[in-house]
DNA sequence: TTTTTGCCTTGATACATGTCATAGTATCCC
DNA sequence: GGGATACTATGACATGTATCAAGGCAAAAA
């Protein structure tokens, strides 16, 4: 399943903007004790939906996709994780089961911190938990957002926005332009809340308008103030 | 703007179910001496979209709409609040602007807590912001729900299932049968994501197939085994 | 009462988007 | 390398839903 390897947390290049840079350093140490760090190859699940929590997962390196499975199988990709991200807390806080399903993007390393533990930390620690607390809200008003978008614009706009999201969470690479991340047609119509062959035809739309260029899963960002005009976002 | 009218929290019908009856009594004392009760007329505004939050509204009695206004003005309802929640936390978290505004669907009373007092208690108060934690995820866990079932639901379903949630919500009245609430079909509508005469169509088949009564705004569920049926809810 | 106003309802129509089918293309793996 | 598998692409088509338009009904105002 993993390979297990243990950076201390310390070491991880991810602590000054993950969650835990709010911790105090004496639970801090705590963690690094008990977590449980493995790799996870690119499609492997790190957590099923359905299943119960046994702690929170901190992302040390890599992409995750977290998606629900609607009834008719077809997947809805809820949120995009990068490194320095948590994910499992919303289960854990609430006390049920998963509601996604956690997927490796690509060849990704991820700590595991047990339940008791995160949960008596965040007892302790007002300011953990009061970083928790931000989190949570930012998530909501990022869904809450989302509902009104699904709602009420059309498929072209949201993949535009889409792109934006992609950039804003994973980035570019070195060149400048070209999103961060390999993901498949499907997965982008996932995220979009569309059927592929829509986002297909549309992502070839914008290519002939020149607002992007697609190689492969290489997309590259031609125009972006074309693409936020696209999108059509001022709220 | 508003009546107001100071009842202690001690005689809150509703401190045993809200998020207050975590907290500590010490706390709870010192809130209800900083709060201010206001009573708002069926319609009025609580607080708008844009606006820099100053406290949290938690409301004594009567019911709330949360919406989101998109880019054309349309609507999109984000939450339904009644006795006992709380509103406007998120914004205040995560320190940003209002992202809805809160409108009274019926006359209501409702209390504000200042920011200052609200951050300081969930500071201190660790089963308070546990609590606050916990209201956070169910409704990220519901958001998201919503946000699988926009992109993959057809209207009909979604409206059997908006039926359903707002039963759960608002309860039925003494009859057993009628939802406690009276909602316009363009709220009806706005809370489905969709348009209010495709709200009113399927309202009329949901008639005609016995599945529901209507009387004006007025909405008797029938046969809710068939309305969960015809939900297709099983996630 | 009559008028006004705001909702509700229904029909006709257009369009966006999903579905199905087919073929091309890359990718993986033995 | 070659065959299998998965992904991408495009066309044809069906249909769910939004939009536009017009009329009905009921509550509130004059």
């Amino acid at each position: 399943m993993s390979i297990p390897n243990n950076p201390a947390c310390q070491n991880c290049k991810d602590r000054f903007t993950s969650i835990f840079c709010k911790a105090d350093h004496n639970n801090l140490e705590q963690i690094d004790e008990a977590k449980v760090c493995s790799a996870y190859k690119k499609g492997q699940v790190i957590f099923h939906e359905g299943a119960y929590p046994f702690g929170v997962f901190c992302i040390n390196d890599g992409k995750i996709k977290l998606s629900h499975s609607g009834d008719d199988g077809r997947e809805q990709i809820v949120r995009l994780v990068k490194a320095g991200d948590i994910m499992g807390y919303k289960a854990l806080l609430s006390n049920e089961r998963y509601t996604a399903t956690a997927t490796a993007l690509e060849d990704s390393s991820i700590c595991f911190i047990p339940k008791d533990l995160f949960l008596n930390i965040l007892q302790k620690d007002a300011s953990l938990s009061f970083e928790m607390m931000r989190i949570l809200s930012s998530e909501l008003r990022k869904a809450e957002l989302k509902i009104t978008h699904l709602a009420q614009k059309p498929v072209r706009e949201r993949l535009a926005e889409t792109l934006l999201f992609i950039r804003e969470t994973y980035g570019l690479e070195e060149d400048g332009s070209t999103l961060n991340v390999r993901l498949s047609r499907e997965e982008i119509a996932n995220l979009v809340g569309t059927a592929t062959e829509s986002a297909i035809r549309l992502l070839s739309e914008f290519k002939k308008d020149g607002m992007i260029e697609l190689d492969g899963k290489r997309i590259r960002l031609l125009d972006v103030p074309e693409i936020v005009r696209t999108a059509n976002l001022h709220d």
